[in-house]
Formats: C-alpha cells, structure tokens, sequence
DNA sequence: CGCTAAATAGTACGTATGTACTAAATTAGT
DNA sequence: ACTAATTTAGTACATACGTACTATTTAGCG
C-alpha cells in the first residue's frame, strides 16, 4: 500500500523542522558521505523522530531530492548576486567570476558536497539533471564575458570556451579545497587561472577550436 | 575474535579468483556506485560463495583498498607506457599527455570511476592517500615538459601549473565523459585545452603567479 | 472553551549487511 | 596414493536499514 505524503510544512513549525531536516541531511552527506546517509541518522540529526521524518518525506528519495535542491539554491543565492552586480567591463566580469568560484573552493562545504554530488549524478537521474542546471547557469555569466571579449566566435564555440572554464574550475576541487593538499596555494591557483583564461578568450579562433584532429595523435 | 587473511592467492586459481573479485568490485562500484557496494554483490558477481570472498578479504575495508590498488595500477600502467615513449620535444611531449587523458574521460570506466574516488577521498583516508599518489605521478612529465618550456619559473611555480593543467583537466570529467551532455564535443574541449595550456606554459611569469590578489576581488 | 488538523513519537516487520565460524572439496607435493 | 595446505561453500547472528502503521501530543481557530 502506498503512503501519501502528509507534511506539507506549512506552518511555522513545520519549516523550522523542514530546515532542522535538510541542514542534518546535508552534514551527515558532507561528512560521511551519501552511503552513511540514512533515515534514522537524519532524524537523529534533526533530533526528531524517525516517524516525523517520515511524515515529511515519506521516503529517502524525496528527502535526497529536496536536500540537493536546497543545498545547491544556497549557492546560486550567493552566485545570482555575484551575476546582478555584473560589471560592465567583461574583462573584470570574467575576472570576478573566476575569483568567485576558484575561492569558493576554500569553502569546506564545497569542497566535499560536489564531488558527492557527481558521483552521485553517475548513478542517480535527478541529481544528474540537477547538475547539467547549476553550470548550465553558472555559464550564462561566463558566455556573456566570453562573446563580448571575443566576437570572432558564433555561439556553439563560445559555449565550449565557457564549458572548458566552468569545468577547468571544477577540477581544482579535489585539490585545493578545504583540508587539499594544496590549499595553501589557492590564491596562487586563482592568479594561473585568471591569466591562463584570460588569454584564452582573447586568442582563440574559430580553426583552433574546430580543427579535426591534434597534431601529437596517439599511436 | 579477530579473524586473520588466510587467502594468498599464491596458486593459480587463487590469483584467477582474487581477479574475478577485483573485477566484480570494480564493476560494482562504476555501475550502482559506493553505496551499493556489498560483500554479497561482489561475492555474487564473481560468481563465488561469500565464504569464498572473506578468505580472500576477510573484510570489505581490505577489498576496497586492494579494489582501488588494481584499478588504478591499470591506469598507471598505460599512463607509464605514454611517459616512456617520451618526445624530445617538450611542446609534442605535453600536447601527447593532454591528448591521452582527455581522450581518456570518453573511456566509461573513467568517466565513472574518478568520481566515486574523489567522493571517496573526502571520507577514507586510504582513497584519499592513493589520490595523492595518482597525481603526483601524472604530474611528473607535466612539469618536466613546463619546466623546459619556460625557464623563468622555479620548480615550486612548475609544480603549480602542472596542478592547474592536471586538475583543469580532470573537471572535464563530469562533462564531457562517457554519456555525458557534451560528450561530442570532447575533441573540440581537447583542442580548447591544448591551445589554452601551451599558450599558459610559455607565458606565465613567476609574478604572474605569486601576485598578492586579483584586481577585481569580491567585496 | 472545544474541535480539527498538523506535528510528533513509537512500534513493528521484512530485508540487507558485515562478518564470525564450521565443514566440505580441491589441489599440490612427496 | 596419501597427506597437508589451499580453496570453496554454507550457516548463523547481531545490527542497520527503509518504511508501513498507530497512537499521542501540540497548535490554531471558531
């Protein structure tokens, strides 16, 4: 027999929990990871019990589902201001957008929520749709910088340009996140990154991009 | 009572089964993910008895660390064929590894693999020490050929872009790996990478690098 | 107040998991 | 061919898990 979820969470109370559940979900995801995460350890988390879970997510996959939406909202918040306050100069944009996500890296959270979060997207649907979202927006900003800096591109072309920078960025995660070995140089990793895409965006042409084959092949 | 490894796998059929289980592990571990990583699923996939499993590795934290060992001594040992068959050139020698490992996220195996290493990483000290160890060897022509292509910078600054361009490279993992959204356009990203790197590598000044900040720093 | 809905706690059940333990079967060396 | 070591299978148990279900408490509102 199906159970039909009964917790909307409409009141006030209700909220509060809510966040009392997701906040829980989210730690024991970053600091465990996504195979120590079970119901009775949210709940215990939360400090509530497990049939109160249950009557806010009637199942662990509704609960995963609304944990990843919150936790990655927390972060497009803090980008979308990042966006709005964009400056009219794209070189200083592309600047700041690369300060911004290189140096978000340092964030403990970051560091060990995305790798979760991409893992988990090999396996699980809905985190892998949720992911194509989060840098399909991260890219719009990147997009924009990238055509005005360099209007020899069409659009297909300036997509990849922003793809390999979003995803160049992503890669530092594994290390020179929180606790990484080579947290220490981050500023150092932002300074290469600034300059080496910087350069890219300026010099790149059409050929480069679509030329069929690398000149080294391997044998 | 503690239970001690009984299970060498000295003879021929104890070699033959141990493979069948790192196999099966590995299978596991790429298909359904860490979390539904069992005893009983590896058991069943090498097609022996759980009896049979636990004296090889009389508990799952052995076989995950052996698992880890023999997947990515595969990939070593590729990557260590490629650096033998080194180019005198240093610009041929770093376009030849750009190519294999971006080339090689289209492989699924890898496409998958790396990020259930990395999520790893954040939890299991083994995984996290391995990952080092990967690296730092990938890492190894990277500068030898940077090095030679710009004098001006000290082996520290080498270092450095060596881990921008490695770890650059890995976040193309979740992009354009195997099944992934821009999967055809991973010739394309190869060809952005290795304008973008060569043109970094021969331009990047020491002060570039070590400047205190960026010019347009968050507020 | 009293009443209804929302929220919470508690219990129960079937299943999966890691691992300890025993026994049987197979292999290899003499 | 016999024996000892290696390999394999099978059973058992305590624990953890997801989730269905019921009962109790709390909050809001006329």
């Amino acid at each position: 027999m199906r159970n039909i979820r009964k917790g909307t969470g409409e009141s006030r109370r209700g909220k509060e929990t809510i966040l009392l559940i997701l906040d829980s979900a989210k730690s024991i995801l970053i600091e465990e990871g996504y195979s120590k995460l079970s119901m009775r350890k949210v709940a215990l988390g939360a400090q509530i019990s497990v049939g109160n879970l249950q009557y806010y997510y009637p199942n662990k996959n509704d609960l995963l589902k609304d944990m990843l939406d919150h936790s990655i909202d927390e972060f497009m918040d803090e980008f979308e201001r990042l966006r709005l306050g964009a400056n009219n100069d794209p070189e200083l944009h592309l600047k700041s957008i690369i300060n911004f996500i290189v140096l978000d890296l340092g964030n403990p959270t970051t560091t060990t929520f995305y790798p979760e979060l991409w893992a988990l997207a090999n396996h699980d649907e809905y985190a892998d749709k949720l992911m194509d979202e989060i840098y399909a927006r991260v890219r719009v900003p990147l997009e924009d910088s990238i055509m005005r800096l360099n209007p020899t591109l069409n659009f297909e072309q300036v997509q990849k340009v922003a793809l390999f920078i979003s995803s160049s960025m992503e890669g530092m995660t594994m290390f020179v996140g929180h606790g990484k070995v080579w947290n220490d140089s981050i500023q150092h990793m932002a300074n290469i990154a600034t300059m080496s895409f910087l350069q890219l965006v300026k010099n790149i042409t059409p050929e480069t991009i679509e030329q069929a084959s690398l000149e080294a092949p391997l044998r």
